[in-house]
DNA sequence: TTCTATCGCAACCAGACAGTTGCTATAAGC
DNA sequence: GCTTATAGCAACTGTCTGGTTGCGATAGAA
């Protein structure tokens, strides 16, 4: 298994917590416990068809865990492994715009981040987006968010 | 001008920046300094239109700054500011998750539990949404995010 | 004055997406 | 066996969104 890009990954993050049924999703599974689609759509003013297409949107964002039980029960508990990524994203693009700030910004959460600051260049542009022509930022931000959806 | 909920800021964020083509225009104003829609345009593979749009948003979220210049000459540089909620808030989900995830492996470990008890109070629910039955986290995650769209 | 550079308004389009309803399958429990 | 609980598949709908094209307006510069 290759290690996950992390914009990729915080992008997912991004995404998925933009929305705000997903957000109450995960706070009903962050404060109830895990807990089935039927169980969620008990709990919330959404079907759980509904429900279910926003768990494997979160699934697959890693932000919640799928663990089969009794039956056919399915229940997901909150995974918070890649909000890390997420927040070194962040940190990094707040770093990168602004410095002082982002000293700022790093004192307030220095008890919070646990992610190492990503010191290092940017990484290679990836091969499969040729049409690339912004030049990587020297910050951990990379070149692959010039990736355009082909459509 | 009231305090904005910063929930709802760092949705704007995490909306922003969950897509790739405004991830490039911020890179693109981060790296290249201060820019308009007509140069944003030469730079990146898409319209001018198309990225005065994303602009908008981006700018609504308040990751871009507006400068009005010579002539009718829009410059926009990218603002730091709204990443510290983002990154706050993201950090008190981390922080929140992690905790209840190492209480819950505990427990699970134990007994096999699938509901521990919750440790806190629930906030009273917005008298706007009365259908909304899921507590407020303990965490600085509001029962805003109960929000439901109105449609 | 004309020319140049930039912006704004508007319409259009295809695909994505959040949510719904209907139905069936499956895994137990009784 | 029947009943109950949960999941999955599928279709549908209305809205949203990222992107395009066309056109005209505006602010200077020459």
């Amino acid at each position: 298994m290759p290690r996950p890009d992390p914009e990729k990954v915080a992008e997912a993050v991004f995404a998925a917590l933009a929305e705000p049924s997903r957000r109450g999703i995960l706070s009903a599974l962050a404060v109830r416990g895990p807990a089935t689609a039927t169980d969620l759509a008990s709990q919330l003013p959404i079907t759980r068809q509904a429900i279910t297409k926003h768990l494997e949107l979160l699934a697959a964002a890693g932000l919640v865990l799928a663990e089969p039980g009794e039956r056919r029960r399915i229940r997901y508990r909150v995974n918070a492994a890649p909000m890390a990524m997420a927040q070194s994203y962040l940190a990094a693009l707040a770093r990168d715009w602004d410095g002082k700030l982002a000293r700022l910004q790093r004192s307030l959460d220095a008890t919070e981040l646990d992610a190492p600051a990503p010191p290092s260049g940017a990484a290679a542009p990836e091969p499969n987006t040729p049409e690339l022509n912004t030049p990587a930022p020297p910050s951990g931000v990379t070149a692959a968010e010039m990736e355009w959806r082909s459509k």
